[in-house]
DNA sequence: CGGGACGTTGACTCAAATCAATAACCGTGG
DNA sequence: CCACGGTTATTGATTTGAGTCAACGTCCCG
């Protein structure tokens, strides 16, 4: 049956064919003048970008649009029904980014990566305009360099802004601060400077508003990485001691906590218990 | 001064003025591929869009590149520094959405909306190219249609996004509800749907995940406010009995509790006290 | 040197996570 | 049509992580 994932078809399309119910998974083909009078961006020039034909996909309720790790090629806008947009972790838990519905965008995240960063499943019986991302940056490449830019940075903000839920996921303090000290160091090397070291611009208020917690929970975070062997503090000077333990730490839920971890706590806790007895 | 943070190397490009501290208000004036250079965008035809000149700016640490509520004009690509951009609650609380740097955008959110929804500062001496918004639509307009589609439905789907850090904000779990209640209320009406009882598409397990709960929580809330007469809930049927009363709830911070809202959980309380004598 | 913002740490409390049990709902197939 | 198993929702009991309040040390800038 066309039960399983998607198979889904020819990219064929026959400029004319009308929007009917007719089959579910043959993709029927619209106008693009259709899908620019949903988003409200038809007024202007009308028969100029004319009638590039948009295939129109249906997704039934349960099923997914695209699947999180998937190549992707092309990003959906939203003609009817509603999507929940998530992202799975290892352990299983899934991290709902956003619900989306009627004239919103699909997708869009994954124009400047490779691969899906999160999957799109259907909350009820939808249809969606299917747009190739090679299309997008071709009729833009023609147009206009700055606009393909434009694209591509809007879509890494949209991504950057998904990790926001990382940060502030139902998970411990400790895990969120790590998940921020890896994403930053990431950054840092991605702009040449050193990922091992590095001085934070902002403030702990900023980083407690960032996280969701407490200001006072991000330092007592920053004491317990820093007693577990991760990282050394001072002030806003950080260097991280321990790159695969701190990334693996940031992998942690709130239930699950990672062998190597609880390890590490314990140990701390026997540098506590010897200092306590010195004393 | 200059002593302490980093004095960042003049990457001193000339057209015209140098790099120095000049004057800070005065913007330097860039070619467009300056900017694509930046954003790694500079391949394929690179004489092609040519030599539009870009404004620099620049913005001192702790200065506001635009504020909340602010007229948008412009977006903005960071050259060089970091910006936090953040909204502020009614009562003071500011929520960081995010941190930003080289090569990143910012003020995107804005390009679909009249005014900044949030405020971007420096966190240490900055510069940014600034391009028009209006610069932005009208190359792609002469160009495609459907690039300005793409620009306004990303540009709305980075602000729904940044409304997902108001659900996880660090307030009480009843009213990321009603947070949550109030955005489905509006976006139903923009729909052409009931804005006031609706069926939710979605299970209360994906509802605590999107809000950063676990889902029993999101049940009883349900309860709470059900409770406090401004919700009736039956399973996935909604139905929102006092919309205003339900905004103002929303509003709260976990410290500061509205009075309305106070008066109706004292009310709920005597009801509860009264069932209990009547048993 | 002094004042104000920033950072750390401790003690206490409470909101929410967790564990657990039950009830309502739904699609399926007899 | 109803019986059935599984998912989903509600509610209660218990525990705990983190919010809050408070005190103190530190850094920085005027």
């Amino acid at each position: 049956m066309n039960t399983s994932t998607q198979q889904w078809p020819p990219r064929s399309f026959r400029l004319g064919t009308v929007a009917g119910l007719a089959s579910t998974d043959a993709p029927q083909v619209n106008a693009l003048s259709e899908l620019l009078r949903l988003m409200r961006s038809d007024d202007g020039v009308p028969g100029k970008a004319g009638d590039l034909p948009v295939p129109l996909r249906r997704v039934h309720a349960g099923e997914a649009l695209f699947h999180e790790g998937a190549r992707a090629e092309s990003i959906y806008f939203v003609r009817t029904g509603t999507f929940k947009v998530f992202r799975t972790a290892d352990d299983g838990y899934e991290q709902v980014l956003s619900f989306v519905g009627r004239a919103d965008v699909l997708g869009f995240d994954a124009v400047c990566a490779e691969v899906h960063p999160s999957g799109a499943v259907a909350l009820e019986d939808s249809s969606v305009y299917v747009v190739l991302v090679r299309d997008l940056l071709l009729i833009d490449g023609r147009a206009s360099a700055l606009s393909r830019a434009v694209h591509l940075a809007a879509s890494s903000a949209l991504t950057r802004q998904g990790e926001l839920a990382d940060m502030m996921a139902a998970v411990a303090a400790e895990v969120r601060l790590s998940r921020f000290l890896v994403r930053l160091s990431h950054r840092m090397a991605a702009c040449g400077q050193s990922a091992r070291r590095f001085h934070l611009r902002m403030s702990r208020r900023d980083i407690a508003s960032y996280l969701g917690v407490a200001h006072e929970t991000v330092s007592r975070s920053f004491s317990s990485l820093a007693l577990w062997g991760l990282v050394r503090v001072n002030n806003r000077e950080v260097e991280l001691l321990d790159m695969e333990g701190l990334k693996a730490f940031s992998r942690n839920t709130r239930k699950q906590v990672d062998e190597a971890t609880r390890s590490a706590m314990e140990r701390s806790a026997d540098v506590l218990r010897e200092t306590a007895q010195a004393a």
